[in-house]
DNA sequence: CCGCCCCTGCTAACCGTTTAGCATCATCGA
DNA sequence: TCGATGATGCTAAACGGTTAGCAGGGGCGG
């Protein structure tokens, strides 16, 4: 004989609505539109559902019949993990997620646009998808016609290195940079202004090189050379005759290296190097690294903000870049004698 | 007279069908079951869809059929954002998402557990809810019935640091505790073993604390005390007659303050003072504090396999708590003379 | 030539909601 | 007494897929 009890499926709307006896649309609006049901009838339909077990319309079903998810995207090119494991992009991470918690929608990590169903999403340092169905707000990209880029002064920033270096009387300046990040070369050839030599240490990945062949980013755009490349050119740029005195490190993992490698090799850093970064990533002021704040944060935040207004059918105008701003720390000084 | 352009609505499965003269059927199979269509069928299904601008299933219909969303969440109690801000909750982070990565699954970060639809959820240090849809595993939190809970070896770590400062010859230990760590203290009591005395100083909520009270977080589990709470604790223990030669920090932040006040009042540490923390976060290692790893991302990635499992319908077996190690660096010595 | 089986594709039911549009009814002013 | 009105709740059509079960047909062994 059959038991007789409950089948394991999860009860609905149609359950708790038969239950009470009343219709599903009342059910529905029982919980979505309180004020079109008389508030008898209300609680009536409430105490029937928790006494059915029924925990409130499935996110997925209402989803599909409002076409809003209230959940946000903040997506990478192959694999997710460099959302948190790079510093930048875990600033602009936690920016978001704070607009998010604002809105009143879930943020979502994700390594593969369209996976998963979202009102809208942020790109960081990614090229925007031809046709995505919802709205989309890069982040820390070059700007392109009909969508909406955020970016920071990255070119200010580096002139504001550049003109620190000049302004503390140097004449001779050492830039680490890696292919990709030319607007801030641009930047520091601007603030220094012909105060004397410019020479570029370039990083990573020259074609063909091994550690960046494989793995699912490989191929995209160069965001910043590992610490390997760094070490490399961090070395070859410390051997040059003459010895630097003034450095500038486009990206601030460079220059943590920089600062290692000098100290490592007995280098008194400010005293016969000054290094400044760009970036002012979180532990950059423990270490004392002077450098040139790049306001990931406030950029993830603006991006969670901008988004909203998307979804919600709004028009947004593409801000100005985001201002840099130096912060003197305890890494440059005027050159030694 | 009408316009005759084609509605702004989406291309949907049916058009595509429709326009390829098949049924519903293989265009669906043709995307989510190739080996079930021929080989010339679903060539021809795909350029359709392609020409008619079809850009795949849906996946918030795909969800709503088959049960699967392809996302687990990381729940945090009212806002999203302490998961990100609170370093021990983003490293858990970081290791679930590079478990998510590894399994083809998103990540949600929410601060509104049942507000979206996953098909599992981990809890940073939150009591688990009653009726969840869907697996759930908690982590560092206390063990509980019915629960899949991972966690470290807390006890252990304290034992770990206690231990540490007795071998080194310390007889006096003082502890910076705060409400709701009791198994660390616990641990430092018994790696301790009666080698002195111990004074615990307590930090944070008081019953009626403005500060703790507001906000959608008032009277959830205390996680750590505030950094202003740390410095309040840090300073009365400081002043304590006799002065502190060896401090127990059960978390972090708290060791920080610890080393900065002491430092600050021409204390020299590790020579008048040794402080050692538990929780070994980013940036311990620059600042030279010695003190007791938690594994903290390895339990996210513990997390994320574990749910992965349970997702698919498999039994897990608790695993132990994870073992904690100590790290010695430049903030611990023998008691002066 | 016949019966069997596999391959392919179809029909139709289902997933659990929302919501536009309409019916019913009690209230109320004239 | 009657029509207008507002409150309340119902019917039914989406939303965009998946998939169990089945029909037709061609290849193949007997």
């Amino acid at each position: 004989m059959p038991a007789g009890g409950t089948p394991p499926r999860r009860a609905t709307l149609r359950d708790v609505a038969r239950a009470a006896g009343v219709s599903v649309w009342t059910v529905s609006n029982a919980y979505s539109n309180p004020r079109r049901v008389a508030a008898a009838t209300r609680e009536r339909v409430l105490a029937t559902a928790a006494a059915v077990g029924y925990a409130g319309p499935d996110p997925l079903a209402r989803s599909l019949a409002t076409g809003r998810t209230g959940i946000v995207a903040l997506h990478a090119d192959g694999a997710a993990e460099p959302l948190l494991a790079d510093p930048a992009a875990a600033l602009v991470a936690r920016g978001l997620v704070r607009a998010c918690d604002r809105a009143g929608v879930s943020l979502l990590l994700s390594g593969a646009p369209g996976a998963a169903a979202v009102d809208g999403a942020v790109l960081f340092r990614a090229p925007p998808p031809a046709n995505a169905p919802h709205p989309l707000v890069v982040v820390d990209a070059p700007p392109a016609d009909g969508v909406v880029v955020l970016r920071a002064d990255v070119a200010g920033a580096g002139a504001l290195a550049a003109r620190h270096l000049r302004d503390l009387g140097h004449d001779d300046l050492v830039v680490l940079a890696w292919p990709g990040c030319g607007e801030r070369l641009d930047g520091v050839r601007a603030g220094w202004g012909g105060a004397g030599p410019i020479a570029v240490y370039m990083a990573g990945d020259p074609p063909g090189h091994p550690a960046r062949q494989a793995g699912p980013g490989a191929g995209r755009r160069a965001v910043g050379p590992t610490r390997a490349d760094a070490e490399i050119v961090v070395r070859a740029a410390l051997a040059r005759e003459p010895r630097p005195r003034a450095i500038i490190a486009l990206g601030d993992l460079q220059a943590r290296v920089a600062l290692d490698t000098a100290r490592w090799s007995g280098l008194d850093v400010p005293g016969d190097l000054s290094v400044v970064g760009i970036d002012d990533l979180p532990g950059s002021d423990v270490l004392g690294l002077t450098g040139v704040f790049v306001p990931y944060r406030p950029l993830g935040e603006l991006a969670g903000a901008t988004l909203s207004v998307m979804v919600e059918g709004g028009q947004v105008t593409l801000p100005a870049p985001l201002p840099t701003s130096l912060v003197i720390r305890g890494t440059t000084a005027p050159p030694g004698r």
